[in-house]
RNA sequence: GGAACGGUGCCCGAGUGGUUGAAGGGGCACGCCUGGAAAGCGUGUGUACGGGCAACCGUACCGAGAGUUCGAAUCUCUCCCGUUCCGCCA
């Protein structure tokens, strides 16, 4: 959400970002139904001046006038009710609307319509030389014993996975790895609930919009949140913070679900695309202070690659363009992960600066050393997300055999081991 | 699921249908005092929207929403949340 100020100041900025973001969103119809409802608003507050101003009169009145008195409030109340549904109606045409503004992007953010137009902004880490032909992970996990893709489907449908054997250790080794790395590095470990109120879809910009993506739960308002930062952005919901909290940082863990429609047959074997996993999310509020801001955007993002690093996988960094950055985002940065099977690298990391956007949805302030208040600013990366980062984790790691060599930062996480699986090939 | 009690400002807490945007305390800010500090004393200290160059003015807000009333933090109803107890249960 923006500043309803803000575009009014600078609708122009503000319709150009919507069209670059190709987000549907008539400005002008926005700021049309704005100063309606400013002007039903004048009109309303006099007559409740009015009303008030009559009010006090009523108890100090002759007893001779005071009918009088009575009935001209009567006739106010009724004036006042006869506005009520147009000004109602205002607002709540006014409120939807300001929930579909698009943040604006930050200068350095290449204008594109989707996904390939982002701008590739460095490669890290060395391909793996196979002298051999390595196999994809969904043979491996086959052949090794540690999937069951037939019967897992039959239980709970297509798009979940089940691991067994020594690939449920190595899950839980990246997930447990990934929060000691990141507490290691200042976050606060959070381990959080996935069942989330609707308010808080709407704080995090999931919704309005993102509705079709979200697992609901039969006879109650919970729903199940493909993010932790979804229940996170809303854990300090309208409160007003003092500026010695902040930052307020989190390496939170939580389950995810995402319904993924609209992605009908893609990514759908394997562990790429799941409706159900397990992820170690980043999250960071701050001060609203830009500078500050993408100073831990450049951490959390920092955080993310020295993770990869440390479990010896190749990646890029890609900066996300306009059209395939979301409403609510200032800078989007992606990390992409070598898959060796597919010869292309694969997204596990979105790293994500908002902004006050998220705050002003959610009601999150603080005092600033002049005692105002003010929206903080959010921001948000993956940490590791699983069993997604198996994929590449289990392909570049393979060896001629079938086993997989484990990373030294990762063996702690597995009783010391430096490779599992047995010789299968 | 049942029952009881609660939900007021940054925090705690008072609140009789009308001068209550809200007592009192704490905290915080500023000033006095002090060599400096503490203590003490004094003053100040809500948010949002609208109007105004400004001082300031108006409106709304005491969990949310409806209602009663000329007038609601205060009365009624519905809902939400919290705490405690009971029941049930992975």
């Amino acid at each position: 959400m923006l500043d309803l100020k803000f575009i009014r100041e600078n609708a122009g900025a503000v319709k150009h970002a919507a069209q670059v973001k190709g987000v549907d969103i008539d400005i002008d119809d926005l700021l049309r139904v704005d100063r309606e409802l400013v002007e039903l608003k004048q009109r309303v507050e006099a007559m409740q001046a009015e009303r008030n101003a009559n009010a006090k009169l009523v108890p100090k009145a002759a007893p001779d006038e005071r009918a009088a008195l009575i009935q001209k409030g009567k006739d106010l109340a009724e004036e006042l009710r006869g506005l009520e549904p147009a000004l109602r109606a205002h607002e709540d045409t006014l409120k939807v609307m300001l929930l579909r503004v698009p943040n604006i992007p930050h200068a350095s953010v290449p204008v594109g319509k989707d996904d390939s137009e982002n701008v590739e902004l460095r490669r890290e880490g060395q391909l793996p030389g196979f002298d051999f032909t390595p196999l994809d992970h969904v043979d491996l996990l086959e052949k090794q014993g540690w999937s069951d893709p037939e019967r897992v489907a039959r239980v709970s449908g297509s798009r979940s996975y089940l691991l067994k054997g020594e690939a449920v250790m190595l899950e839980m080794a990246v997930l447990t790895f990934a929060l000691n790395f990141l507490s290691g590095r200042g976050l606060t470990p959070l381990s959080t609930t996935a069942l989330a109120r609707p308010e808080a879809f709407v704080g995090s910009g999931h919704f309005p919009g993102g509705e079709d993506q979200v697992y609901r739960i039969e006879g109650d308002e919970l729903m199940l949140a493909g993010t932790a930062e979804v229940p996170v952005n809303s854990l300090y919901a309208g409160e007003q913070l003092s500026l010695e909290q902040l930052p307020i940082t989190f390496a939170a863990i939580s389950a995810a679900f995402r319904s993924e429609a609209g992605s009908a047959g893609r990514d759908v074997r394997g562990l790429i695309r799941v409706h159900e996993f397990r992820k170690v999310e980043q999250y960071v509020l701050c001060e609203a202070n830009e500078a500050v801001a993408l100073e831990w955007f450049a951490k959390i993002l920092g955080n993310a690659e020295a993770l990869l690093a440390a479990l010896e996988l190749p990646y890029r960094v890609v900066q996300n363009c306009t059209g395939d950055m979301g409403a609510g985002k200032v800078l989007m940065y992606d990390i992409e992960t070598w898959v060796p099977s597919e010869q292309v690298y694969r997204e596990t990391h979105s790293c994500s600066y908002l902004g006050d956007w998220q705050a002003r949805r959610t009601g999150l302030r603080y005092r600033d050393a002049g005692g105002k208040l003010v929206y903080a600013h959010t921001l948000n990366n993956t940490g590791v997300a699983a069993p997604r980062i198996l994929v590449p984790l289990l392909e570049n790691h393979q060896q001629a055999d079938g086993t997989i060599r484990i990373p030294a930062a990762l063996r702690p996480y597995l009783g010391g081991r430096e490779v599992i699986g047995q010789p299968v090939r």
